[in-house]
DNA sequence: CTGTTAGCGCCTTCAC
DNA sequence: GTGAAGGCGCTAACAG
């Protein structure tokens, strides 16, 4: 493997007009330029970076911990990170916490360890809680997952907004029991739980909000409950893709068709959306928007590290399909 | 931040003796290692990873590099090595090529420069076809994707075999104009039209596949010439959960009822598969079996370089749903 | 504008 | 069993 003095040999220069050609630095004659080019070429120089890293002290790459990578919201989110990371001579090292507080707090660790220019994060409840922008040495961005009052970058949808309208949206089709399953376990779930909650409040109807973990099997149970409860609703809405999976599956376990027999609504625009029944209706979120935006703001807070707390909120977008069907009274 | 040298001096021993107990060596005294441990406590100290690896010249780092992470099947994959890789120590650094030849060779020259450990694939069919083990500076592990004459280190589906089952399920369930859409610039896709090809053959029926890029839309558009065409199939099967997706829509679009008017059948147990109309019979993959067999395989090779070369093949698992349901002649 | 040189933090021989 | 010391390959002062 070549070495940079190798190459400085080859050029006729100094090692330390090598480094500066690669780094692109001004203040090199254009020939001297051109001589470490070529040079480069000759012996397919290439930089090594665990040298690079230890001498400036920089990697060049950022942490993405995500709450579930198999929820296709954080799949499209991580796919924009990724690309556009990379366009930026970035790498990523990407983190799965399942939902556990305990592997995300490994994966911030590690992020320290490895000496990451910055997160880009989705934090789970009890680490949303307690986080302080100070308590981590690189800067962090938030997303999807933010409250009100913390103070921190971060990207996410209008969540109570969207709910709210999502509600609306079934309350104006004729339904009026409308049960609301969401992910207990975060801030996103809670907040859209409350976006239903005012809509159904400012309507004067009853509410029914059930809390879950935000998983397809737990959403099928608690709707197994509901739809064999007492007080039959008349429509669900899941706060998540995953939830409402579970949901349409225990719908069709107790064999209802939607949405004679019962309303259906949820959030996230996934591919099959579409494709069950006469199709759900749904807000869909701009994913790859999100994950774009994250990306971005972490690399100007990492160039302007002084620069003050940025929120970017983005608009959920309500999708009407055959699942929120004009309720016959 | 603490130091090597720090926490020597702290423990009152040499920086050797600390660099020896974290490294898990023998020959160091129970006093001494709890001396060290004492000292690393006390002082929070993490080492240097940067400085680590330019002097140890490991990075304990794996590369993988997937085609597409949109695809379930690689989500999933993915979630098993990382989790496997974790648990040994390792850290991966995920790419996605997004069945883009020149992208993928960007991310295996990115895999020489991290220096990584070794690195596991899904290649795009041109690089399969000039795959030589020995022209990259760390073992790689094929995954999905390879072809009977590869001579490498790989973990792959039964490919043909499940193909030839599905296909002849379909027969047995009374189809015959059977059309095969499939992903064509890969060596998955391609073996699996084998497997279509041969079942078909063996039932004296004519055959007609149809290769696409392996995306729904390309799908999408494929099944609609077919079902506009002069030769109307009496049952579509596609190579993947993405075209899968695409026949779905197709039929939607036309107004198609399967199994009705239609059979229907394919690759990968999606989520959905079983919540579409009547389901939809699949050969469903051990996706996390593949991904975690990968990681073993790598390992392994990387413990012993000189290991020869093994091939895991799994088998694919026929789940018979209503898109099959027996046609009425 | 270019070259010389001193480390970045750690591991690992080599003596003791 | 332990300590001293020399790099790993590169960047960035500093001097010229």
């Amino acid at each position: 493997m070549a070495q940079i003095k190798d190459v400085a040999k080859q050029a006729g220069v100094s090692v330390a007009s090598v480094s500066r050609v690669l780094a692109g630095h001004t203040g090199v004659t254009d020939v001297t330029r051109q001589k470490v080019l070529d040079a480069v070429q000759a012996l397919g120089y290439r930089p090594d970076l665990a040298a690079r890293r230890l001498r400036s002290r920089r990697t060049d790459t950022i942490g993405l911990i995500v709450s579930d990578i198999r929820n296709p919201f954080f799949t499209e989110v991580s796919r924009a990170v990724e690309d556009r990371a990379y366009q930026h001579g970035m790498r990523v090292i990407l983190g799965n916490a399942d939902e556990d507080p305990q592997k995300e707090a490994l994966y911030l660790d590690l992020m320290r360890d490895e000496n990451v220019s910055g997160v880009i994060l989705s934090p789970t409840l009890p680490t949303l809680a307690r986080f302080r922008m100070h308590d981590y040495p690189f800067p962090v961005v938030l997303v999807d997952r933010c409250e009100r009052e913390t103070v921190a970058d971060a990207v996410v949808l209008d969540n109570a907004d969207a709910a709210c309208r999502l509600t609306a949206h079934l309350v104006e089709q004729g339904y009026r029991r409308i049960a609301f399953i969401y992910g207990a376990a975060s801030a996103t779930g809670r907040q859209r739980q409350e976006g239903y909650m005012t809509a159904m409040a400012a309507q004067g109807l009853e509410t029914l909000a059930k809390g879950v973990p935000a998983t397809a099997d737990a959403a099928r149970t608690a709707a197994r409950e509901l739809l064999q409860g007492p007080l039959l609703p008349d429509a669900l809405v899941g706060s998540n893709g995953l939830i409402l999976l579970g949901l349409v599956e225990a719908l069709r376990e107790a064999q209802l068709v939607f949405p004679e027999q019962m309303g259906l609504a949820g959030f996230d625009d996934l591919p099959w959306t579409g494709l069950v029944g006469p199709g759900i209706t749904v807000i869909a979120q701009p994913t790859y928007d999100i994950g774009q935006a994250a990306i971005e703001l972490l690399l100007q807070h990492i160039a302007h590290p002084s620069q003050s707390v940025r929120r970017v909120v983005l608009r959920g977008e309500l999708r009407e399909r055959g699942s929120s069907g004009r309720r016959m009274v």
